[in-house]
DNA sequence: GGTTCTAGAACC
DNA sequence: GGTTCTAGAACC
């Protein structure tokens, strides 16, 4: 069923396709040899006179006369064209000969053809299909998360200081806090001798003082003592 | 200098491409007409038998005989090929013919081809030039960027956390050192009243404080007070 | 998957 | 800018 166009060489196995079971019968066929034929090596084929091989061979096989469709599906097939190097001008007028080549069309290796695959439809793969607009909407982003972390930085950088002042105070306010507690000891301590004097003296008076009350919220910052 | 080609027809004026001047040139021709002529609108012309042109006429005026090289030309200089509908089969049993056409290459109207522009060479504009690797290199160092906002974000909390449990401590230290400097206030009203009580008594006593020195260090926080 | 017209790209 | 080989893309 999936084998169209009369070719009847007797191409069987895998599934080819029908331009290259067409293009094997063709430079196999021993009638069209001056127009299409191996070459003497069996590696690539010759077509000669382009004008007279699309015009009388082409349309027997394909649904056209055109030795450009013809190469186009040669070229779909990963077929190259054998370029030759100038032979000076020769004996040769020239002869209209074109030559093409493909690693698995090769003379007498019939069963190489179902490795020749078809190039994949120019269907992009969306990988790589960017358009400026879009790169230029990444790029934009990069941009615009550059300035961000301009930003942030900066509002780190002031956190910093903001943070380090913040502990100066601290370690001052703590220093200052031994101090007072050193006047408050020797007050105490003063007003004790005092107290002891006093009593000598036969003097009696209540104290009103609140010393336990300013050490009750240590343990709320015990937590932030540096470690760094 | 810039006119190459034995074209003839008095081309004058601008600085037309050979390619049009020679075009031109074989289509006026009235020897090549069998092969090669203007249409009978003067609109666009006709090849017939490409076999024969190209091997009979190109070489006459470029250096090669291909068709498709022709052809080639014709579409970088912006020349459409003139599709003809089926004319379903009648007397004609199809002539080999093609039709070419530009909207300033007009019977009579020479002084047009000056407008006919070959197409840009396909050096890319650079802009749009970005390769898979490029995009995904790109798209890479934005993730970076994305991870190291992340990381700089939780750092910024965690500062910020550190920031508020300081002011906190501050706030704490302060109070503490305003009750203190309450307890230190009323310990010396104490003491005052006790030494006038004393003097009275005719006790004299030298009373060892240093009461200003804990005070002395307060200008150096001054700017951090809490604006927010 | 086949056919057709046009464009890309390398080399000159 | 010209020539050549190959590919893209639309349409069938």
């Amino acid at each position: 069923m999936e084998h169209p166009g009369g070719g009847g060489a007797g191409l069987g196995g895998g599934n080819v396709p029908a331009f290259l079971t067409k293009l094997w019968t063709l430079v196999e066929d021993p009638d069209t040899d001056t127009l299409i034929c191996w070459s003497p090596s069996g590696t690539s084929f010759h077509v000669f006179d382009q004008g007279r091989f699309s015009k009388e061979v082409l349309p027997k096989f394909f649904k056209h006369n055109n030795m450009a469709s013809f190469i186009r599906q040669l070229n779909m097939y990963g077929f190259r064209k054998v370029v030759h190097i100038e032979q000076g001008g020769l004996l040769k007028p020239e002869r209209d000969d074109t030559e093409f080549q493909h690693p698995f069309f090769i003379k007498g290796q019939e069963y190489l053809l179902e490795n020749i695959k078809r190039k994949v439809s120019a269907v992009r793969q969306e990988e790589v299909k960017l358009s400026a607009d879009e790169v230029n909407k990444i790029l934009n982003d990069v941009q615009l998360m550059k300035g961000k972390q301009e930003t942030i930085d900066s509002r780190i950088i002031a956190m910093k200081h903001e943070n380090e002042a913040l502990w100066r105070e601290v370690a001052s306010l703590r220093q200052k806090h031994a101090q007072q507690q050193k006047v408050v000891n020797k007050l105490i301590q003063f007003l004790v001798s005092l107290v002891q004097t006093n009593r000598i003296l036969g003097v009696k008076r209540k104290i009103p003082l609140m010393l336990n009350d300013s050490s009750s919220r240590k343990k709320n910052v015990q937590h932030l003592d540096k470690t760094t």
